[in-house]
DNA sequence: GTACGCAGGGAG
DNA sequence: TCCCTGCGTACT
């Protein structure tokens, strides 16, 4: 035995003598490789999972108590001795940190090779919640007889009295207020021992909601489904449930009965939602079926939100939470349901800090908690619908629509027959057309009967591209590679990556020439102006992130279409998720094409994923819709599996390209990217990184190349993109690559597992 | 993440 | 010579 380890064991031995303590791990969020060790205050017994702080150089920092050597295997020497370490400060009075909330951040961590510092900074980003919870002074009324009577009752008093006869407790200024009295009244009323003051943790009270409020009607489908998803919460094991139902098939009223269990049973669920913050139907329906709203997290939530519903949960004073990906870190107690809903929305990947998918990591998170996940989608992922054959996921069908509607009629729009016709006796960029004759034809008849249309652009803004007719420069972004986009609204130019804007020129900024920019190609705006020349009657509303100033306006968008107030909505693809617009008939796709091609392995799924989503606003309640998308090539098996309605063949087209290329589901893919403000530095680092690249079995390693954004936000960026075969662990390949570099001056490398942007 | 020490450069 | 700024490192 080394030396060093049985004189360890002696200090060991006096520091317990001393009553010192004992050692603990414990993890920081900060972006270190394992734990650091300290030694716990006298009689003080802290166990893993405690949320405690600790001295970290001259800063107090949290951490969270974490089982021995489980983070030290990146460790270089042997453990610090006892007399090197510091003292545990205190233990915070909040819940600790689950066994299954600890082994999700050490899963997470490993395989998205993350320090899981990093990854506990998630869960922990709400520091104020971990204080104890403001105490506030309310004051109730004294039964006390004798007092009573031997006071002097003014009608003032005596509104006083009355205001606190049968209610709660109330804080000084609503009492006053109420009672129309001053605060001096009540003080007088306290001195006189009428009235007593308590003080009570300020605890804002959630609704409840109420599992048997307002049960549904279901369809036998649904039934089904429904009872097939609750004897899953019956087991209380892990497993995975595709819900696969098309557009308005009620999949939301199927995993609401799921929650309704939960509920009876007193357990925790979690929502998944892409796009939280614009879910305001969704919370209506939710408010519906029980009465209540559920808690919302999301990243744009106030500071006194954050705290209350954080310390909520962790008290389980919270049984429902709806949010965004980050909700996956919140201090559930007792969490036995995560429904994914939308699961194939690539905004559940995370594309900052931490890169992770929350759909993947709901299924780990279920797997580690012994609890059932649905994944809810009417266009599952490629991956989803692999793993339904490969690793058993159950898959509940849903195969008609809620109600008497009809799936609308989808059609296609060849633009190189039917191309836009210029609009007559408007000269330059003023006359161009987006709209084909077929679609103009279709929007005024459908106008004529009353009803409301959807032109759908993915494109923000007035156009993409502005460049000078005389010399040919195109307006670029300085900090990225990018062309800057033109809002006529704002009278500005702006960088859709970075946040550059400047105010729109009247002169190029190269050759100086005067009124010479030209507008090329049509984003929504551009497309509203064209609707008002063709149906100067018509009510048009936009739809598109940047026009809607907040929630709110989104809301109230939205409440204006469905009270009929707006004919013609053209929105980007916020306007395609999950809307119900009961009058709308007609839904165009002005650019199908879009999206299409780019480099994006999964850029024909996602295209027919959004376009199927789209086409699903079309006739709800009991009028029947119509789809046209514009398209250069009909052909295309996307355009032929939206008009066929054949998803499976489709989906089965696209497995088999990809299985035969090894790409994901059937191969592994990662990212590697490499940024710094020197590019001479960063191309010598890509070259020394090429060098040393892994070599195995079964992995290719791609680039280093120029990033297609080979400038983003002022830094210049190379890739490269590393294929495994599906039983190869990429991550220590990565690891033993990357493991040992030492980076200097402004550059950076970043790893993204399962990258699903290639930019 | 952040506090601090060190190196380099400009003003006094 | 002093002080400010910027980067690199250590933090148990």
């Amino acid at each position: 035995m080394p030396e060093s380890h049985t004189s360890t064991h002696k200090k060991e031995d006096e520091a317990l003598d001393l009553g010192l303590g004992q050692r603990v791990s414990v993890l920081l969020p900060l972006p270190l490789e394992g734990s650091y060790d300290y030694i716990t205050l006298p009689e003080t017994m802290l166990q893993p999972g405690d949320i405690v702080t600790v001295p970290l150089g001259k800063r107090e920092v949290l951490g969270v108590v974490w089982e021995d050597d489980r983070l030290n295997a990146g460790r270089d020497g042997p453990p610090l001795p006892e007399s090197r370490l510091k003292a545990v400060i205190e233990r915070l009075p909040v819940a600790a940190i689950t066994e299954t909330a600890r082994r999700f951040i050490e899963w997470l961590a490993a395989y998205y090779l993350a320090p899981p510092g990093n990854v506990l900074r998630m869960a922990l980003n709400t520091r104020e919640a971990l204080e104890l919870p403001r105490r506030i002074a309310l004051y109730e009324p004294v039964n006390n007889e004798a007092k009573l009577e031997g006071l002097r009752l003014t009608p003032a008093r005596r509104r006083v009295l009355e205001g606190l006869a049968d209610g709660p407790a109330l804080p000084l200024a609503d009492l006053a207020r109420e009672a129309g009295v001053s605060s001096s009244v009540i003080k007088g009323l306290e001195a006189a021992g009428v009235l007593r003051r308590v003080e009570v943790e300020q605890r804002r009270r959630f609704a409840e909601p109420d599992w048997q409020w307002n049960c549904p009607e279901l369809s036998c489908e649904q039934a089904d489904a429904a009872k097939a998803l609750c004897g899953e919460l019956h087991q209380s094991r892990s497993s995975v449930t595709l819900l696969d139902g098309i557009t308005g098939s009620g999949k939301t009223e199927v995993y609401f009965e799921a929650i309704a269990d939960v509920l009876r049973k007193g357990g925790q669920a979690l929502v998944l939602l892409p796009e939280i913050a614009l879910s305001s139907q969704w919370l209506d329906r939710f408010a519906r079926r029980f009465g209540a709203l559920p808690a919302v997290w999301h990243s744009d939530l106030g500071q006194k939100e954050r705290r209350e519903t954080w310390r909520a949960i962790s008290e389980n004073r919270v049984k429902i939470v709806v949010g965004a990906r980050s909700a996956l870190f919140l201090p559930f107690q007792d969490l036995s349901l995560i429904v994914v809903d939308e699961e194939h929305d690539t905004s559940f990947k995370q594309e900052e800090g931490v890169h992770y998918h929350a759909r993947d990591m709901a299924v780990v998170l279920g797997r580690l908690g012994n609890f059932p996940v649905v994944l809810a989608s009417a266009t599952p992922s490629l991956e989803t619908l692999v793993n339904v054959e490969r690793k058993g996921y159950q898959q509940l069908k849903l195969t008609q629509r809620h109600g008497v509607a009809e799936l609308p009629e989808i059609e296609v729009v060849d633009l190189r027959r039917d191309q836009p016709l210029r609009h007559p006796g408007v000269p330059g960029a003023a006359g161009q057309s987006w709209l084909s004759t077929a679609l103009r034809g279709a929007i005024s008849e459908t106008l004529g009967e009353g009803e409301q249309a959807m032109l759908f652009l993915n494109r923000r803004g007035y156009a993409p591209l502005t460049l000078c007719r005389t010399c040919g420069h195109r307006l670029q972004c300085p900090n990225c590679t990018a062309w800057l986009v033109e809002h006529r609204l704002l009278a500005r130019l702006q960088c859709h990556h970075c946040g550059y804007t400047i105010a729109l020129p009247s002169s190029c900024p190269e050759c100086e020439s005067q009124d010479s920019l030209a507008a090329c190609g049509p984003g929504v705006e551009r497309l509203a102006e064209e609707v008002k020349r063709l149906y100067p009657g018509a009510r048009q509303g936009v739809m598109a992130s940047d026009t809607l100033s907040g929630p709110g306006a989104a809301a109230e968008l939205i409440a204006a279409v469905q009270e009929r107030e707006v004919d013609i909505l053209i929105g980007t693809q916020i306007a395609a998720k999950g809307y119900h617009f009961p009058y709308l008939t007609l839904v165009c796709v002005v650019d199908g094409d879009l999206g299409l091609y780019g480099g994006d392995l999964r850029a024909a799924e996602r295209t027919y994923q959004l376009l199927q989503q789209v086409a699903g606003r079309a006739g709800r309640a009991e009028r029947s819709g119509r789809v046209m998308i514009q398209t250069s090539e009909p052909e295309h098996p996307v355009m032929e599996a939206l008009v066929s309605g054949d998803r499976d063949r489709f989906m089965d087209a696209e497995a088999d390209g990809r299985k035969k290329a090894g790409l994901p589901p059937f191969g592994r893919l990662a990212a590697v990217i490499l940024s710094g403000e020197d590019s001479v530095q960063l191309d010598r680092l890509a070259a020394e990184l090429a060098r040393r690249a892994p070599h195995a079995e079964g992995l290719e390693v791609l680039g280093p190349a120029p990033a297609p954004l080979s400038m983003l936000r002022g830094r210049h960026r190379r890739r490269f993109l590393m294929r495994a075969d599906k039983n190869l662990a990429i991550q220590s390949q990565i690891r033993g690559w990357l493991g040992s570099l030492k980076l200097t001056g402004s550059l950076r490398v970043q790893v993204d597992i399962d990258p699903y942007s290639f930019l």
